[in-house]
DNA sequence: GCTGTGACTCCTT
DNA sequence: AAAGGAGCCACAG
């Protein structure tokens, strides 16, 4: 079955994060074919209830969790995440560093 | 229909 | 690494 609505195509690529990884809010909604709509992808996952949604496994651009640190959301991602054998170190993921600058695309580290 | 808001992102200091 | 600013889009009032 095909996802057709834009909301279900986020929340399939949003399921489709595998155990133990992570992925960016941008990221999600490209794999959605929805470039640009990270803030909507944050919107679907503050308003599904559906408790086998792995949201956890979504960060910001930077690999920082997105909820305010300290907050009790915040707890929670990092405990479930942690529990996932993801390496969480002041609530920044140690995994994702995507290059963002031109340069480095083009140039690379040489 | 305009305004404010937010689990965002990118660029520039 | 951190902070300020602009751009972005769906939604509530």
């Amino acid at each position: 079955m095909v996802e057709t609505s834009p909301e279900g195509r986020i929340l399939a690529a949003v399921r489709a994060i595998p155990r133990g990884e992570v992925a960016g809010y941008g990221e999600v909604a490209r794999r959605a074919g929805l470039p640009g709509r990270a803030r909507w992808v944050a919107r679907l996952l503050a308003a599904s209830d559906d408790p086998a949604l792995p949201w956890h496994r979504v960060l910001r651009s930077d690999g920082r969790i997105a909820f305010p640190a300290g907050s009790s959301q915040w707890r929670e991602q990092v405990g479930r995440l942690r529990r996932e054998g993801v390496e969480v170190d002041a609530g920044r993921v140690r995994a994702m560093r995507p290059a963002r600058s031109l340069d480095a695309e083009v140039w690379g580290p040489g």
